[in-house]
DNA sequence: CTGAAAGCGCTTACAG
DNA sequence: CTGAAAGCGCTTACAG
């Protein structure tokens, strides 16, 4: 109280309109996320805002505890899933983050709770310091609505990747792809299949093309009816299993786009009394405790998801920090891990 | 405060006011502990403003967005944990509440920073309206602590129960025991093991004693050397499905304690060139993601962890709601799930 | 898209 | 003590 003069009183909407030259009404709007506001008058006061460090009556008693994150998967919880939340928990301990997880489109949500602007807006509300979403369907109104609030946006390996700018967090995909098929190459496999996730999936995509540069590379054609995508999950690696082995000449070998893929086709496998290695090779990919705990322990490829969760974490931090990021994409290495599914051609 | 979904308006300042014939400038008084107010007319307002629940503004947002729930899990993510936490989180927005995920004993963590009271304090000031652990070691310090700042507990499969009354929720764990192994009974089995968790384990027991209650109903004695209890994961397993297949006179079926020892056991009879079910019948228990996707699919205990962790969520909103609840502890039923790692004996 | 205007929940200086 | 009235910060339906 020694020198009240210097002690700037908390700035209002009104001083936030008088230096943008705007109405009440207008900054109103975009504090609130609402769109009926132009681009250019919403980064203006956006900025001024900012510069003021304003804030809006509910967020101004300082939250007890620290600081949340929102962490949201998308459909199922799977042992992807779990390893990625396990580095995000333990990144959020390091930074103060307590790690809310929620589910990105719930089953019994009320119908338009998961309108883009409504989502956004209770995400602001609830006063969560970024978002963090894992191999969802995100779409650019989810992106926008979520931007607009100001609440920043990591995502790890996205089903599909919104044409508005996001920042990501991925693994060496194609370089997985390529590792994997040069692997079972240099066991002397040429009907090498690739069985991958959903095609329109963009890490999907990144795995295949790994495949086919290493089978071009290798001077080797991509047989007919040899490349199969559906889905992430046990049963599409079953029924492309049970496909690609009823072919009249089958593959040796296979390159899956995930472990629950490749657990799959050696269930197939071995219903039709096929052994594995000795009959089949299979490469998984990811390598969560699935591939650690499966008979034969299977090879796969490596992507480092506590580490993923961690840099989205990080990321996260630095975002709400206002740093200015070197890239809005970032991929971590993947790396082979031989066990027991792959063999030497006999 | 676990109900955001009460459907009442929230009242202001003159709903209170009417109710209690007074202007809304004297209960803005009353509320903001100015003295010109008469004893009177203070005692009548703040009985209306407690009975209505009224809080100012400023304190509306002193939980941002949902009540909170703290999720511990510890040590390790498996997919134990992962199911569980599914059901936390799906019952969880059914309540209107936030999941935060923590470990209860995080690696990194500053010695001290996990002392019972600090512990209790941090989760008090943090604000959150209740806390689960999952399969956690809690001593009666962490129990008494944290019902001194206030905040319910409800415990899910403890490996060790505290002596002090905690509420927890689990499974029909000696009902489980007891049901896997009449099925390899009835399959033929006579030389059956039982590979379990840690010894001090209370689940663990049941599930033992399960084991025992049906191997003496068939008058059949337990071989020497035929129960091994280390821990629920894979080595355990792989190391004790070593040392049984290893007797002069190996078992020909085993009940495992969880998925992950079936698995370890698994493995440790291929490694041998033993076939499963053909040589060696297997049983796991708890029917996670594993179960489902081993080769061959386990024949296993479903546990309902979903459901088991949503028993936990509604139980913590009886308990900050003041209901007095039936029972302190609740276990949902196990069920026998056959698949293909158990066949008659040949 | 923008903002004037009405309105909400709250506070406070002041007349009675 | 009490409350009418002025005013503050914010939101929103609506006219332009």
């Amino acid at each position: 109280m020694l020198e009240p003069s210097t002690r700037t009183a908390r700035p209002t909407l009104a001083t936030i309109a008088a230096s943008a030259g705007v109405s009440v009404a207008t900054v109103s709007k975009v504090v609130n996320g609402r769109d009926d506001v132009s681009a250019q008058t919403r980064a203006t006061v956006q900025a001024l805002l900012s510069q003021h460090d304003y804030a809006p009556p509910s967020a101004r008693r300082t939250q007890p505890g620290s600081p949340t994150v929102e962490f949201l998967i998308d459909g199922e919880f799977s042992s992807y899933g779990l390893q990625v939340i396990e580095g995000v928990v333990t990144a959020g301990v390091q930074h103060g983050l307590s790690i809310v997880v929620g589910q990105l489109h719930p089953d019994g949500a009320p119908p338009g709770s998961t309108a883009p602007r409504v989502w956004a807006r209770r995400l602001a509300t609830a006063g969560r310091a970024g978002v963090i979403v894992v191999t969802g369907e995100l779409t650019a109104a989810h992106v926008t609505a979520l931007s607009r609030v100001d609440v920043p946006l990591v995502v790890i390996d996205p089903l599909n990747l919104p044409r508005t700018e996001v920042t990501s967090v991925g693994s060496t995909n194609f370089a997985g792809g390529l590792t994997s098929t040069q692997h079972l190459l240099a066991l002397g496999h040429r009907r090498i299949a690739f069985v991958g996730g959903p095609p329109a999936s963009s890490c999907n995509q990144a795995r295949l093309h790994g495949y086919r540069a290493a089978m071009e590379n290798a001077g080797q054609a991509v047989p007919e009816g040899h490349v199969l995508n559906e889905a992430f999950n046990y049963d599409a690696g079953f029924r492309a299993g049970s496909q690609l082995l009823s072919l009249p000449v089958p593959p040796t070998a296979v390159v899956s786009g995930s472990d629950s893929i490749a657990l799959g086709l050696m269930e197939a496998a071995r219903v039709r009394g096929l052994r594995i290695p000795d009959d089949v090779s299979v490469v998984g990919f990811d390598d969560t405790e699935l591939a650690q705990m499966s008979t034969p322990r299977l090879t796969t490829i490596r992507q480092p998801l506590r580490e993923m969760g961690a840099v989205a974490v990080r990321t996260l931090v630095r975002m709400a920090a206002g740093e200015v990021l070197e890239s809005h994409h970032v991929e971590l290495a993947t790396e082979l891990v031989v066990r027991g599914t792959t063999a030497r051609l006999r």
